[in-house]
DNA sequence: CTCTAATTGAAAATGAATTTCAATTTCCTT
DNA sequence: AAGGAAATTGAAATTCATTTTCAATTAGAG
């Protein structure tokens, strides 16, 4: 059960390493041991972070990958549309891993900052019903909900 | 009828200036002339600007005010709840008058970058019934639409 | 293997926003 | 009305995330 599911993953993050090469070759880039690296690294993660945390975390390991790398391959993800930008709050840019066409929006602790996605379609429908209020052709929309998450409020005597 | 809108106009505008003063006081701040043509030009341009738009705005009377104080003009209001910030995609800060406790949301059109201000009750509804998905206590949210609005709409052959 | 174009990391540059600081102004207290 | 403490100002310096520059390195097509 656990195991299939890790496997699962894993296939998952191989075909989107796949897609990247396709994009790569598309485009004329070259696959490098740094892009390779970053990839790995951010598709591991699996949560939404900034250049800075990946550059972090990838540091531990190899002292010979620099941060504009990091920055210029989140750019490249996100072309290739394996990756999303989302600015929060805090005015930083994070990076969530992107699976082919899904639209999610965000959940933010206030208190931990946690973040969690979300998925309504009622959303979809109120923003076109919105939109066509104002005769306005709808592209795309962001939704975040600040709040407490439900870890914040058990631990919390005072919130 | 137009006569009697402008009018009722200038009264909020008033009663705006009114608030910031009794907050000034509260908080053992000074009245200067300086916030006091930056906040009637804020409150005059009524649309969502950045401190640099409306730095620009003064500039062209009053050359002797600095776009530092402007900045810090607008963080006041903003504390004293008479206007609010946003960021939308181009990532600078925007300001807005606001009046009391509405809350709305954003139109942007991606074509000409226009931001209309929407409200809407059912979005009040959603957010409730999300958080309660997640255990989430919801404290603000932040919706935008994007997309093209109907002068755009109108205007272009080719959307 | 070679050559060209892409890539890299470090350092410099950018740009919005904030902080610093000396000079000025407000406004409370006499 | 005058004095003086504290707030405010504008300019310049600073911050911080992100981008750009550039010389050296590397990928990979032919």
């Amino acid at each position: 059960m656990r195991e299939s599911r890790v496997s699962e993953r894993d296939r998952k993050i191989k075909e989107k390493k796949e897609r990247l090469k396709s994009f790569l070759k598309e485009k004329g880039l070259k696959s490098t041991r740094q892009r390779a690296l970053i990839v790995n690294e951010f598709f591991k993660a699996d949560e939404h972070v900034t250049a800075e945390d990946l550059y972090k975390k990838i540091s531990r390991k190899h002292r010979d990958i620099g941060l504009t790398t990091v920055y210029r391959t989140l750019k490249l993800l996100t072309q290739s549309g394996l990756a999303t930008e989302s600015v929060f709050a805090d005015n930083l840019t994070r990076y969530e891993p992107l699976s082919a066409d899904d639209h999610h929006d965000h959940l933010i602790c206030l208190h931990c900052g946690s973040i969690t996605e979300f998925e309504n379609p009622k959303i979809e429908r109120l923003k076109e019903r919105i939109a066509g209020e104002f005769g306005f052709i709808p592209v795309s929309h962001k939704m975040e909900l600040y709040g407490y998450c439900n870890a914040c409020r058990e631990n919390a005597q005072s919130l």
